[in-house]
Parts: structure tokens; C-alpha cells; sequence
RNA sequence: GCCGGGGUGAUGGAACUGGUAGACGUGCCGGACUCAAAAUCCGGUGCCUGAGAAGGCGUGAGGGUUCGAGUCCCUCCCCCGGCACCA
């Protein structure tokens, strides 16, 4: 043992060490009791970044903590190898999108070698390769039967210079990002998972997530979005013939109080309306313009204009006038809003923008109401009690719905629904680099699934996309085909689906990554799943969350793995950010640099009085500290690092300087601190190496420092396991985390 | 706009159920060792006033409850994550 601390000798040591006993395997066979440590798989995006790093640590650190305590550990690692940046890059580059995914992936698995992490690199997965999604195609052609996966038409962002579909995060400013027009909406047939179906058992779900955090379940909750309310019609009479203007409310207790109807701009009301109203028909062009996006729709300006049209109040039997409100939403609910002005605050303000009446029909005790100005209360449930409303005067919240839904029904005009938020999951994309959705449309027998014996649809892989359409349509050595039913001709699907699909099973493939005679193999399934330990960032706490949850219950309904839940334990890790530091140009925008490229000048108690740039020696303004991002040039490579420092030294820093659930500032000086306790740490056992590690951990030349690094490392041991003492988690923590020392 | 989280020294963060705010780490300052530097070790370090003793102020802002508030309640500001086609 040399006495100089030398990583970069010691890790790749270790390292071949591992690979050649295959010390990370998982054993399929094992009277040890079993913990599937899963960390979220990366997008091969061309390098590791410090997020990834921090992952797989937390990942690695739990692993090999339980490894020792005698568990059969799997850790396994796959690429989440689909999607929209390889595009982009094929287009900039001219490079095939598969051909630059599989150099990326190439390169960062010798990068998670180097971190030293402990993997089970025979259960890689790659969800581009044909092995993988094959089973996400058989799978959809089930769903497809069974009548989980329809067909309907939905709204896209349409730019109609590049003739494209565009992602959400094209849409910049409401217009494309490479043509600059200003972007559409688009109505085109899209397939769709049912997961409304499901939505109950999603919801009811969250409370046997004893693991889970807090926040995400509620989050979750919020999105699934249970309502009890009631679903009831306006009559109306049109061009001589009777019909209803369905709404949903969950509010019927205000009912009285309604004043206006608002319909999408798409409403067939509206259309009728516009027949005859040039200016309507303008303002429904209008509400075509902008992107499909919630965010941007909910914050635009609430604009509306009048029909001539009116419908009949199914109470009082009044005349309400119908509206056109570009807030009004077509795919969500019925596409129409009864509105009440007086109780509910964005229809108040579309009331007062329009001279629209505001109408009082629940009061609250002591407060006055006036139609001056919004206040809190008129949207209060718990205490108010209806006015101004005839018969239902003086009842509750729960005596008038009860009592209007009664009246309602009597009149089949109405009647009590419970409604969720959540949407059924549109996973049609116009793209070229996704899995092939599995369909044949025959003119004669309409859509069919591919026959098992047809699949996989093989995506072509020497493609380079253009940026104007999706290249499958341009490929008849693609899309011509037979149909399997009645042998006539036909036409593939060329649409693929949303990349959310690959990662919401793969969790479930790793148990048998190569199985080639199903989806997963069933007893390695059983075996395996649950998830022990799943950890990932806090921005899947709900769509790839969702999904996952969501799969799992479908492949249950397959027969093909058994429990209700993938995830037992999640943590969700917190960012890693950095300082900022920036210069101003002529233009007046901000020119990032690196904080790398800048010294931080302190005072003499080491607060920061100002930063220079070290090539030139003059000012640069210092900004907040935010999360590594290029778009702020604050990025550290973990790659310079490790070949600086070693891997230890970066796991080390990322473990100790902050929790794992919480942000963690990068520091050089911390890695710095993080190396010498390593440079310590190595000679203390080179001095005790008859004893080992622990020995030299105990023997209190190291106590300040790592008492320190017990607390923060405990913070993650404990999540797992709280009944140990401290002391003995920190040692086999800690020891875990130098196994390569002895 | 809506949903979730957050705001405590220079900094990452402690503070359990409302009871000494700032544990522990980093940084910084000072000292020891050294020809010197690095490394290591020891001490100090919320802010203001003060030579010191000591005093005053202090957990995003404002208000409230309480003998007592970082913690509970109300209003507001700012930051972060998500909002269904980024992954």
C-alpha cells in the first residue's frame, strides 16, 4: 500500500477488481433477502452532469450499505434513449439521431464506471433498441383490444411555416423556435391511454405509499384532482330545434347566482354563432393563435366576446346570454362554463372587464357584500348560506347542492358527478426518433393492431430528420404495408409515442433485461419488484411518477407482475446549483461566465466584496446562485473533477456538503475539504492497516471530520433504516463508501 | 393563473411537541509547527456599539396569538419545481 494518496491509481484499481469478479451482481437465485436500489436512468445526452452524480451516489451509498448488511442487491443502470434533443442535434450536426445516441451512451458509461459506482452492468437496458420496445408495442396492441389505448382528435402546436408539430418547449413566446411564426393550434387524431379509467384506484393508492413524501402525494393528489360535483344542462331552442348546453360545476350550491354561459371558442356553439357575427368569427381566429400549453392559457388575458345566442336557466327558467371566452378550455370537461360572478373571482373580473351583471347568491354572516371589488369570502363553501335564491334561501353548502341536484334531476336536466382533473394521456408524437406506434390503417377494416407475429415495427435508424414533418410519412418503404386482416393495402402508423412510455416500465425490465419471450419475465418480476429504493429529482413528482404508477396497474391487469405499486421508497433529491457571474454586453444582455474563470474576492470575515474574471483581471457582476445550467454557464464537468481529484473526492463532497432531499451548493473549497479528508482518511489506514478502516475510523484522530460526515451521511442511512444505532450505520456506512481501502 | 416546496450568519444547513437561535461542516481571521510555503494541529468567528465589562438588535416584510414565536394564525413580497409534446 502506497503511503501518497493517489486516486487515480487506487479507483481504476478497484474498479478492474469489481468488473472482473462481477462484484455488482445480482443474483436471480438467493436465500438472502433481496433490495432493488433503482436510480431514474439518464437521457443520453452526452455527458454526466453534477445531477447525475449526485443521483447515482445516493444510489450507490444505499446500495452498498445494504450489500453489506446482507442483502442481494440490485443496481441496475439503462438509457432512457428516445426523444427530441437527439433530433435536434441530428439536425445540427447531420448526424443520425441513433447514431448520436449510441456514441453519447458509449461515452457516459465509461464515465459511470469511472464514479466507481457499483452496477449491474449485465441488466443495462436501452429503450431505442428493438429488444426493449418491441414489448412496448405488443403491449400497446393488448391495451389497443381491450380498448385501454382510443383514438380522438386533440390540439397540437401547429407552426405553419415549418409545417411541424411543435413541443410545448418550441413554443417560445407564442411563436416557433426556428421558423419565429407565430405558432397554431392544430386539431389532429391522436391514440390515448385511458388513464381516467384508473384514476380512482391512482388516487386511493397514494395512502399505501407509506415511503413516499409528503409533498409528492400531495402533488399527485392535486393533479389526479377529484371533484363531487353536479353535471347539468342549459335548454335552449337553435334554428327550430331543442338542445342542452352541457356544464359541470362544483358550485351548484351558486347556481342562482348565474349571470352568463362562456363556450370554447371551438364549442359548436360558437361556430353556430359565428355564422352570422363576422367580428365572433374574427375573435374565434384569434383564439387559434398561441400554444396549446395550460401555463400560457392560463396566464393570458381572460377575453370574451357575446353571442346573440341565450340559453334557459334550468332553475328559474331566466334568459342567460352564451359567450365566447378564450379561457375556456375545449378538450377539458364539456368546453362550456356556467359563470357566477358573484362567488368565483376570475368570473367577477371577466363580469366587470364586460359590464357583465354581478349577482349575489350566497352571504356570509356579518360581511357585506358590494360589487365594488373582489373579496375572499365570496368564494367561501364552509360558510356561507344561499340568498337571493327563492326556495334554496338559507341552506348550506351541502343542503342546496343536494337540494338543486334534486330539483335538477326531477327535471332530467341534471344530476351529482364526481369528476376528475386528470386527463387521458395523449402519447401520439409527429416525430421520427420514438417508439412506432403498432397500428395498420386499412381502408377496409380501419385500424388494426400489428399481429404479435409482425413485431417489433422497426424504427429505421439512418434517418436525419429536417425539422419540417415527421420523416416516416416521407417513407413509403415504411408506412406501405398490407393489412393483416384482409390482406388489402394499407398504410402504417407513422406517428411514435411519447417518450414517457419507454420509462414507465423499464423499472420492471431490469428484473429480465434480455427475456426474449415477454415483456418481463414473471418470476424475476416477482422476485424483484417492488422497487426498494427509487431516487430521482422532484420534477417527476408527477408525469413520469404518474405513468409508472399508472403501467405498473396495467401490466398487473396482464398478468404479468404482481402488487399494486412500482415504488416503495422514494427519495427525491435535491439540485445541485452554483454561483453565477456575468458581464453585461453593448446590447445591455447578459454574457454568462463560468464560475471557473472567476475569482471571488472576500473580506477579511469571507464575504464575498467582488469577483474578477482571472483572464483579464477586470470586474464581473456576481448573480444569485442557481441550478447548474448551461443556459447560466454555471456548470461544473464532473469529468474535470474526477480526473483532478478522483471520484472519491466528488462522491465524498456530494454526500457530506448538504442532504440528500435539499439543494447543494457546489464549492471548490468543499471538494478541496472532501480531497484532504480522503488524503487523511488514506493515511490513517495506511497506518492501521492491520486493523482495517473502521478501527482507524474509531480511533478519534479523525473525530472532528467525521462527526460531521456521520451527520450528513446519516440523513441518508436513515431514511432506509431507522432502527440502527448511529454510530454502527455511520461505520458501515462509511465503510461502504472506502471499501476499495481494505 | 393553478398545484407543491422554500426564504435562518459570508456559505451548506441545525434548532424534536411553542422554551438559551445559529449545532456540525465550509469559508474567513489569529496562533503553533516551518528558513518559507503547503499540509497538519489549536483558538476565534451572527450584526451593531464598546478598550473591556457589557448593552442593543437579529430567522424575507408587516400584523396577530402567547409569559415566551424560526416554529402557530392572517396579509404581502421574493425564489425554486411542475402545469399534461423537455426529459
Amino acid at each position: 500500500m502506497q503511503q501518497d494518496y493517489q486516486p487515480k491509481n487506487i479507483e481504476a484499481a478497484a474498479q478492474q477488481y469489481w468488473e472482473g469478479r462481477h462484484a455488482f451482481c445480482a443474483e436471480d437465485k438467493s436465500d438472502k433477502p433481496k433490495y432493488y436500489c433503482l436510480s431514474m436512468f439518464p437521457y443520453p445526452s452526452g455527458k454526466l452532469h453534477m445531477g447525475h452524480v449526485r443521483n447515482y451516489t445516493i444510489g450507490d451509498v444505499l446500495s452498498r450499505y445494504h450489500r453489506m448488511k446482507g442483502y442481494n442487491v440490485m443496481q441496475p443502470m439503462g438509457w432512457d434513449a428516445f426523444g427530441l434533443p437527439a433530433e435536434n442535434a441530428a439536425m445540427a450536426n447531420n448526424v443520425p439521431p441513433a447514431a448520436w445516441t449510441y456514441s453519447n451512451i458509449e461515452y457516459m458509461k465509461t464515465q459511470l464506471k469511472s464514479l466507481g459506482l457499483g452496477i449491474d452492468w449485465s441488466r443495462e437496458v436501452t429503450t431505442c433498441k428493438p429488444e426493449y420496445y418491441r414489448w412496448e408495442q405488443w403491449l400497446f396492441t393488448r391495451l389497443f383490444k381491450k380498448g385501454i389505448i382510443y383514438k380522438k382528435t386533440a390540439s397540437v402546436n401547429w407552426d405553419p411555416v415549418d409545417h411541424t408539430v411543435l413541443a410545448n418547449e418550441q413554443v417560445i413566446d407564442g411563436r416557433g423556435w426556428r421558423s419565429g411564426a407565430p405558432v397554431e393550434k392544430r386539431d389532429i387524431p391522436m391514440y390515448f391511454f385511458r388513464i381516467t379509467q384508473y384514476a380512482e384506484e391512482l388516487l386511493q393508492g397514494l395512502d399505501t405509499l407509506d415511503g413516499w413524501p409528503e409533498q409528492v402525494k400531495t402533488m399527485q393528489a392535486n393533479w389526479i384532482g377529484k371533484s363531487f360535483g353536479v353535471r347539468f344542462a342549459f335548454p335552449y331552442e337553435l334554428d327550430g330545434k331543442q338542445d342542452k348546453l352541457w356544464v359541470y360545476t362544483t358550485r351548484a350550491d351558486t347556481i342562482m347566482g348565474v349571470t352568463f354561459v362562456a363556450v370554447a371558442a371551438e364549442h359548436p356553439l360558437a361556430t353556430r354563432a359565428a355564422q352570422d357575427n363576422p367580428a365572433l368569427a374574427a375573435f374565434i381566429e384569434e383564439c387559434k393563435h398561441g400554444s396549446v400549453a395550460e401555463a400560457d392559457i392560463a396566464t393570458m388575458e381572460k377575453k370574451g366576446l357575446p353571442t346573440s345566442i341565450s340559453v334557459t336557466h334550468p332553475i328559474t327558467g331566466e334568459q342567460i346570454p352564451v359567450w365566447v371566452g378564450n379561457y375556456v378550455l375545449m378538450g377539458y370537461g364539456e368546453g362550456a362554463v356556467m359563470a357566477v360572478p358573484a362567488h368565483d373571482e376570475r368570473d367577477f373580473h371577466f363580469a366587470k372587464t364586460y359590464g357583465l351583471p354581478i349577482k349575489q347568491s350566497i352571504a356570509v354572516k356579518e360581511q357585506s357584500f358590494s360589487d365594488a371589488a373582489w373579496q375572499e369570502w365570496y368564494a367561501d363553501k364552509e360558510h356561507g348560506v344561499c340568498v337571493n335564491s327563492s326556495k334554496y334561501d338559507g341552506l348550506n353548502y351541502e343542503q342546496a347542492v343536494d337540494a338543486i341536484a334534486a330539483d335538477l334531476a326531477a327535471k332530467s336536466l341534471g344530476e351529482k358527478k364526481v369528476q376528475f382533473r386528470l386527463r387521458d394521456w395523449g402519447i401520439s408524437r409527429q416525430r421520427y426518433w420514438g417508439c412506432p406506434i403498432p397500428i395498420i390503417h386499412c381502408p377496409t377494416c380501419g385500424d388494426v393492431p400489428v399481429p404479435d407475429g409482425q413485431l417489433p415495427v422497426k424504427l429505421p435508424e439512418n434517418v436525419v430528420p429536417d425539422g419540417a414533418g415527421s420523416p416516416l410519412a416521407k417513407m413509403p418503404e415504411f408506412y406501405e404495408c398490407t393489412c393483416p386482416q384482409c390482406g388489402g393495402k394499407a398504410r402504417r402508423e407513422t406517428d411514435t409515442m411519447d417518450t414517457f412510455v419507454e420509462s414507465s416500465w423499464y423499472y420492471a425490465r431490469y428484473a429480465s433485461p434480455q427475456c426474449a419471450t415477454g415483456m418481463v419475465d414473471k418470476a424475476a418480476a416477482q422476485q424483484w419488484l417492488p422497487v426498494d429504493q427509487y431516487i430521482g429529482g422532484i420534477e417527476h413528482a408527477i408525469l413520469h411518477l404518474l405513468y409508472a404508477r399508472f403501467f405498473h396497474k396495467l401490466m398487473r391487469d396482464e398478468g404479468l407482475v404482481q402488487g399494486d405499486e412500482p415504488f416503495k421508497n422514494l427519495l427525491t433529491q435535491g439540485m445541485v446549483v452554483a454561483p453565477t457571474f456575468y458581464r453585461e454586453d453593448a446590447a445591455g444582455r447578459k454574457q454568462w461566465i463560468n464560475p471557473a474563470k472567476v475569482e471571488v474576492k472576500t473580506d477579511n470575515r469571507g464575504r464575498p466584496i467582488g469577483a474578477t474574471l482571472l483572464a483579464d483581471g477586470q470586474p464581473v457582476n456576481i448573480g444569485g446562485t442557481e441550478k447548474m445550467a448551461k443556459s447560466k454557464n454555471n456548470g461544473v464537468d464532473p469529468q474535470a473533477i474526477i480526473d483532478e481529484y478522483g471520484a472519491d473526492t466528488a462522491r465524498l463532497f456530494m454526500m457530506f456538503a448538504a442532504p440528500p432531499e435539499q439543494s447543494l451548493e457546489w464549492s471548490d473549497a468543499g471538494v478541496e475539504g472532501a480531497f484532504r479528508f480522503l488524503k487523511r482518511v488514506w493515511k490513517a489506514a495506511h497506518d492501521h492497516v492491520e486493523q482495517g478502516i473502521v478501527t482507524a475510523y474509531r480511533s478519534g484522530e479523525l473525530s472532528a471530520a467525521a462527526k460531521a460526515l456521520r451527520l450528513q451521511l446519516h440523513q441518508t442511512i436513515a431514511k432506509v433504516d431507522d432502527d440502527m444505532g448511529r454510530r454502527k450505520t455511520f461505520n458501515t456506512a462509511i465503510a461502504a463508501n472506502m471499501e476499495l481501502l481494505n
